[in-house]
DNA sequence: CGTGCATTTGAGAAGAATCAATGCCCGTGG
DNA sequence: CCACGGGCATTGATTCTTCTCAAATGCACG
């Protein structure tokens, strides 16, 4: 069952070792299988667990009193989620399949247990954490502040990225298993907007595109549209044993 | 010089007590006071403190490569500030004086050390950026899928919400210390537009405005149509020492 | 071979941006 | 004491991006 774990997530910042990301897994109970459209876990459910994600696609997403919905993340494998929700009284967001998935559960009870005994752990989580934060300030200046056209290049560009760091594409594209609804839902967009920019996209032979698959033709000039960061996440961990406290 | 210090940002979660807050405050340098203005910290700099701000009012920014700029929070007394970027090699936001203020820098590395020694410490951190994810979930939402006036009546709520928790104001109105311009860049939405949705909000009595002075006029009304979700947070803290891990 | 969900396309409307000018407040220096 | 100048706020006119509404097409699946 350990065969084919996707740890990359928490190699990020170099303080865990092969014996602290076993205990991560240790952690889940059994692995599920769930469909696509399966609810993990409804938004203002009390937040009893957490859930890593081993194989498949899930949506975290936002629901507004006028019923508008936006998707925070498109989480891949590899992924803690539902973790936000651990400083409220009822969940956040909601964690839906977008395609069909394999999750394990992991108790928050147990995750504090592993948190209060481990600083390397508790450590790591708190990056992790401030990683998805910054990811989210990225987002939010993309939205706010940028076209759509630059949006879904930064999308798309993402979802590379973040598929190859997991090991699952490699450069000759990829699935994009949503639909152009979600991705609007995504980058406060709507659906028929989406439709047109990737028809203007595959114009401009930045991409390719079949059903869901998009290979990216282009990817500096997509890069240099998208106006997104690179973020290179830091290597030191001496701030935590306190060393070169100068 | 303890008389005064803004300790509600850590009284959040329940899991420190008065000695734990003392010590938070013990790890800062002495207070500074800075002009309205002036640069904490530049993003792209190796992010070798973290700050307490103990008064006035401090935005953190994010530059995209056009120029443009998004605001990702305005930072009241008792904020902890440029955290989002201990995970990064080089720091991703700019933090900047939007009035005269007064803070204490923290070296990360002595940040870590309370860190590693304190579980109890560590998980109020930890919960501490959740609380913040959850609120920058919230801000895409509203960016992505609301209105300009939505927009204007979240913001308008969510600074008396915190002035009000830290004290600072009553319900009487407050300042509001920033340009329109900033407030644009707050609300992915240009200073002309902000203008133009405070006149509408003036007109409507939802709110009287004198220079940068708000009263809020009809809270409920701004409530309703500001599509803004209130966050209840969670005082149990069991999920640390494995309580109830049934 | 329907049925249903998703995509695609068109036409028109709306919200917010842009461009440009004017006015106001306030600090500064003559 | 008053003129000047800079930073903001305000307002109008116009443009543009994106949304809305509507209909048609296409694809997957039973």
């Amino acid at each position: 069952m350990l065969e084919r774990l996707p740890f990359h997530r928490f190699k990020e910042f170099n303080l865990l070792d092969d014996a602290d990301r076993q205990a991560v897994f240790a952690l889940g109970e059994a692995p599920v299988d769930l469909p696509r459209h399966a609810v993990l876990r409804r938004e203002s459910e009390p937040p009893r667990h957490i859930y890593i994600l081993l194989s498949g696609w899930v949506g975290s997403s936002v629901l507004l009193p006028g019923g508008e919905r936006q998707i925070v993340k498109f989480h891949l494998p590899g992924d803690l989620l539902g973790t936000p929700s651990m400083c409220l009284a009822q969940a956040a967001d909601t964690l839906t399949a977008l395609t069909a998935v394999t999750i394990s559960r992991v108790p928050v009870a147990a995750f504090g247990a592993l948190f209060a005994s481990s600083p390397r752990f508790a450590a790591s989580m708190f990056l992790s954490v401030q990683r998805e934060r910054v990811a989210l300030m990225d987002r939010l200046a993309a939205i706010g502040r940028t076209s759509a056209l630059a949006r879904v290049a930064a999308l798309l560009l993402d979802i590379d990225d973040r598929l190859r760091v997991a090991g699952i594409a490699d450069g000759e594209g990829f699935e994009l298993p949503v639909t152009q609804e979600q991705i609007g839902d995504y980058l406060g967009l709507t659906a028929v907007h989406v439709n047109r920019v990737f028809r203007q996209m595959v114009e401009g032979e930045l991409i390719a595109r079949d059903r869901q698959r998009i290979v990216l033709l282009d990817a500096s000039r997509l890069r240099s549209m998208s106006a997104r960061q690179q973020r290179v996440m830091s290597r030191d961990s001496s701030w935590l044993s306190g060393e070169h406290a100068a």
